[in-house]
DNA sequence: GTGTTTGTTATCAA
DNA sequence: CTTGATAACAAACA
């Protein structure tokens, strides 16, 4: 699932490689009505889980940007002209790929989405600020203080921890993944009422979502399914998740078996002796 | 056929 | 305003 470590390396990927390109040819059947033939991406960046190609206005024209949100199961794999496909990545393109962009160089990027719950959009720049103040603090920057994590906490104060880091419109960025892995890493249960932490369990918590997501980052994600980086390669975080996809398996500290139950509707992962 | 997988939004209820 | 529950979207897999 593309959560914020996945949409973060797919950023600084297509960063290397995107901006200057034309878009020369777009084809899809779903997203047949945008107009991006012509255009050229000036900046690539990321919000959230939502990536964000900056479109080059022409002089007297005010910029768009195209945002691309990959839900569950989406890719954005690019080619170089004539690159030839590495064995086990996926060829392009697949049955399941939604729109194909062209670039006046011959290179290619291929939007794969095998649900079809991902989506592309052109929107001008008073919608963009809109969507960026509807969405919560960026875990990775500078304004992810302390303060404002219990600032946060303080105005949700029913709701279990799994519900609240879920939010995207309190703190941008977690899914499922990425919320079990930062409770674990708090020593702390996802199903923990948030009025309930104390001080220490707050301060561990801001501490290990800062933690986990700057480590899955580094590693270039979690390809526990769909995803993959912008060469068609996996993600390497996989060995480095303590819980997630590790139901009744050896907690890696203690060997009490991973617990997985149902919370706030998704699958819930955690170790009953870690976590208190 | 049944249940499970999950990001996000909508809707209804309290 | 917060919150909780549920459905919807869609496709594959066990």
């Amino acid at each position: 699932m593309p959560e914020l470590p996945e949409v973060e390396t797919l950023k600084r990927e297509l960063a290397h490689v995107l901006p200057g390109k034309k878009i020369a040819a777009f084809e899809s059947a779903k997203f047949a009505h945008l107009n991006l033939v012509g255009k050229k991406i000036s900046k690539v960046e990321r919000r959230a889980k939502i990536l964000i190609f900056k479109l080059q206005a022409p002089p007297s024209k005010l910029p768009a940007f195209l945002l691309i949100h990959l839900k569950l199961t989406g890719q954005l794999i690019f080619k170089n002209k004539n690159q030839l496909i590495i064995g086990g990545h996926p060829a392009d393109p697949t049955k399941h790929t939604r729109a194909i962009f062209t670039f006046s160089d011959g290179s290619q990027l291929f939007f794969n989405d095998l649900r079809k719950f991902g989506w592309l959009k052109v929107v001008g720049g008073a919608d963009l600020a809109k969507i960026f103040s509807a969405t919560g603090v960026e875990p990775l920057s500078p304004a992810f203080t302390l303060p404002v994590l219990r600032k946060i906490l303080a105005r949700h104060p029913k709701r279990n921890l799994k519900q609240f880091l879920l939010d995207q419109t309190l703190v941008a960025g977690l899914g499922n993944i990425y919320v079990d892995e930062s409770c674990f890493a708090a020593s702390v249960l996802p199903m923990r009422i948030v009025k309930s932490l104390t001080a220490n369990e707050i301060e561990k918590l801001h501490r290990a979502i800062i933690s986990v997501l700057k480590l899955a980052t580094k590693h270039k994600g979690t390809s526990a399914r769909n995803y993959v980086r912008a060469d068609g390669s996996p993600g390497g975080f996989v060995p480095y998740l303590n819980v997630y996809g590790r139901g009744r398996q050896k907690c890696k500290v203690c060997q009490t078996p991973i617990v997985k139950i149902k919370l706030a509707g998704r699958g819930t992962h955690y170790c009953p002796h870690c976590q208190k």
